[in-house]
RNA sequence: GGUGGGGUAGCGAAGUGGCUAAACGCGGUGGACUGUAAAUCCACUCUCUCCGAGUUCGGUGGUUCGAAUCCACUCCCCACCA
């Protein structure tokens, strides 16, 4: 199998400084994994680092428009098409990003077929149904699924629904973590307390950066930001249009990236088999020569199978 | 100094004699997740040897079969009057 390195961690970790540096270190090019940073114009809440100035070349952010579709599967396609063409120029191609679903999807044996999703359409055609209802009915259509999703969670039991009706129980898919690259795939850690206290100032350092700027800029365009799901800015457009204070927003944004970062470190721990490496933000080339002695001893064995 | 209001679990806040280890919200923790994933959803959250037991509702002492809830004294906070 061909060798594929991954860096992921929680929100905030310090991701992107320690790629740019493994990139340039091995020569190497950068594939997004971070789900939020696919759109264009959203830059300064999604932390996207300004990278068509950088000597590093980065694939997969601003991919798609604000409000434009986008399926997981184009994802995996353009994200193993990338790894290819790096392979065929002997780079070890370098994911980073945060998002556990979406990197799995790509170095896993991920089944996904070209059907979109409508979720309109689902919605609008089980309208009348109660979560219970809707569970009943998964039931009927594949009940280990619906043994495993919790009828309050509509939008996996209407997925289930529709998965099933087009013939594929999501339950029979395989559940194991085969991948189908020789992965090293580093989880940068450290202390709860770290992390949340850097979620907190990276927020100020967004609003100093101009976040609220682009949201107006985004509420000017014509934009809905109540459909614009990463955190942040629903929140910031309420504060703009008077309902709520600067003081609660903060709060409440904080607070929503603490919760999803404690959600990918369940994920890393659950789904993912992974090196972590310790951040000593002190030092942070302690950090680099850490993932360097990983790297190379990952470089040097020989690729099983 | 006087009068009134108040002190409940990490925080906010219900509860005004037994059904209360104490509603609810927040925060936090653990978890699920093959298609909006910075999404969606679930569980737990006084302590323990966790079926069960033990300590709680500013403090102390009472009344009572039984108190966070009633009484007395006391400490602290807030408001107004001096």
């Amino acid at each position: 199998m061909k060798k594929v390195i991954v860096i992921t961690g929680p929100t905030a970790i310090g991701k992107t400084e320690m790629s740019l540096q493994i990139a340039r270190l091995y020569n190497t090019e950068i594939i997004n994994a971070d789900a939020s940073q696919f759109r264009k114009g959203l830059n300064v809440g999604t932390a996207k680092i300004d990278y068509k100035n950088l000597d590093v070349v980065h694939h997969l952010i601003d991919i798609i428009d604000i409000e434009e579709d986008f399926s997981i599967k184009d994802f995996q396609d353009r994200a193993r098409d990338i790894i290819t063409s790096l392979h065929n120029e002997n780079k070890i191609p370098l994911i980073v990003g945060g998002s556990g679903l979406y990197i799995n999807s790509v170095i896993g044996k991920y089944e996904l077929d070209d059907s979109k999703r409508d979720y309109d359409f689902e919605e609008k055609f089980y309208e009348s149904y109660s979560n219970e209802d809707l569970h009943k009915e998964l039931a009927l259509l594949d009940f280990d699924s619906s043994l495993n999703i919790h009828p309050n969670n509509r939008r996996r039991v209407l997925r289930a629904i529709s998965k099933a009706k087009s013939g594929t129980k999501i339950s029979t898919l395989k559940k194991g973590q085969e991948l189908i690259y020789d992965c090293l795939i580093f989880e940068l850690t450290t202390s709860r307390e770290v992390l949340y206290s850097r979620i907190n100032k990276r927020f100020s350092q967004m609003i100093e950066d101009g976040w609220l700027e682009e949201v107006r800029d985004l509420k000017n365009k014509g934009y809905d930001l109540e459909k614009i799901k990463d955190i942040g800015y629903t929140e910031l457009a309420n504060y703009l249009d008077g309902v709520l204070d600067f003081y609660e927003v903060s709060e409440l944004i904080k607070k929503k990236t603490r919760n999803y970062a404690k959600r990918q470190i369940t994920w890393f721990k659950n789904k993912m088999n992974t090196t972590p490496i310790e951040m000593d933000y002190d030092n942070l080339d302690n950090t680099l020569n850490n993932l360097k002695l990983e790297i190379n001893k990952f470089l040097k064995e020989t690729s099983q199978i």
